[in-house]
DNA sequence: CCAAAAGTGTTGAAACTACACCCATGG
DNA sequence: CCATGGGTGTAGTTTCAACACTTTTGG
């Protein structure tokens, strides 16, 4: 912020927010892509996303992509980074702020089923539009280590849940097994989840204890959960 | 990235970025900071900053106004956080994408002599000018993280160091005292630094062994460093 | 010889890892 | 009664935290 005498010419970027939706569906990590319908890039997947406006934050552009997409808008969501390599947008000097936010999965399936819409394992995205690869292995990075430092699955979670569905957010997640047993002494140390007093019903075994967490809301962990 | 068919005003945003520029001198954190000499906030202290020009990152205009004020340009350095709340300037919508970076003491204490500048120790910052002591916050919160889980100290201190020198940094940036004899054996059981034959001199007491950083570039850790 | 910082090991506590069997339900 | 996932404890190992004295130099 250092006055200029002579002023240099600045830089008459356009800001775009992108936001990498993830959920874990079926045993695996999956984001909301768009099928992308005019050009550039017509006809690949893309993050969802879209210019900011006028009188508007990049939080509240985001937000706005979000809901428009999922309906939910009370998920945990936090900015990732700025991408604005002059070479990143065909159309010229374009930066996005990115986002990421998590859904679960219920809610992202019926999400899916609007037009130009897809829920993809991240296993099978080779490529994306504009650096959105870029982006998503970036948000991944990130997941990975918030999941393992708050109680950030919450937002992956229905509000009761099974503990062995919360076990599957972390193996998913973290990309590794963990033993029943530990995790779950793990899991009582930290004092974020709670039992209730209900069951899951129609499994063709015995019923799990359902449990919520204590707080549906961003906190952090001193230690980390493996 | 969606097509709009009818787009709505898009936000007309400036761009600037913002370098928080940390060290470790005389057992405190402390932040190079301008002595801002027009509005607005003029008379206050900010960072050092400047808007991004034409053909120009964020990144390279951060790097750019680093190197103006230290010199130096292959330290520790990486991209924090854009910060656009719509009245964070009052000149307008200006947005910034913060920095931080790491710079040895030595270096950083004749880059303060410059006129306007100055070298602040973060426990007297009280008031910035724009959002900038947000901006100070957040990067002190990254620099701890990234500290206990990387190699970053590398860049905060000489070629050629003692260990007690690079227990201060951690002291310091964490916030807490650390065992000697502890500090030592979980140093050594990172395998990031190696001794050299080189010994301190010129204290009235035993002379410390020289050590070296094995990369003098960014690594991460699997495990803190307390 | 004195002051000052460098350097070095051990022990008890806590946390982590690995591991196997019984339980409750639906079909 | 069988298949399926739910639920639970212990022992060995590793890591962590606390702690005090000897060494080397300069003045």
């Amino acid at each position: 912020m250092s006055a200029n005498k002579k002023l240099p010419p600045l830089s008459p970027a356009q800001l775009t927010a992108d936001v990498v939706i993830f959920t874990v569906d079926d045993g695996e990590l999956k984001a909301l892509l768009i099928n992308r319908k005019e050009p550039p890039f017509s006809g690949e997947l893309a993050l969802p996303g879209g210019f900011i406006w006028k009188d508007e934050t990049s939080s509240q552009a985001a937000l706005r992509i979000l809901k428009s997409k999922t309906n939910v808008d009370n998920v945990f969501f936090e900015q990732l980074f700025t991408f604005d390599a002059p070479d990143r947008d065909p159309r010229g000097h374009i930066i996005t702020v990115a986002y990421f936010a998590l859904v679960p999965s219920d809610i992202l399936r019926s999400a899916a089923l609007k037009e130009n819409t897809t829920l993809l394992s991240v296993k099978n995205i080779s490529k994306l539009a504009f650096d959105h690869k870029e982006i998503l292995i970036y948000a991944i990075k990130r997941l990975r280590s918030k999941l393992a430092y708050s109680n950030i699955a919450y937002s992956l979670l229905p509000r009761l849940f099974t503990l062995t569905q919360l076990q599957d957010i972390y193996e998913v997640i973290l990309g590794h097994t963990i033993d029943k047993r530990n995790f779950r002494k793990k899991i009582a140390s930290l004092d974020i989840i709670e039992a209730t007093n209900q069951k899951q019903t129609g499994g063709r075994h015995r019923p799990a204890l359902l449990y919520k967490f204590k707080k549906r809301g961003f906190t952090e962990l001193e230690e980390p959960v493996f």
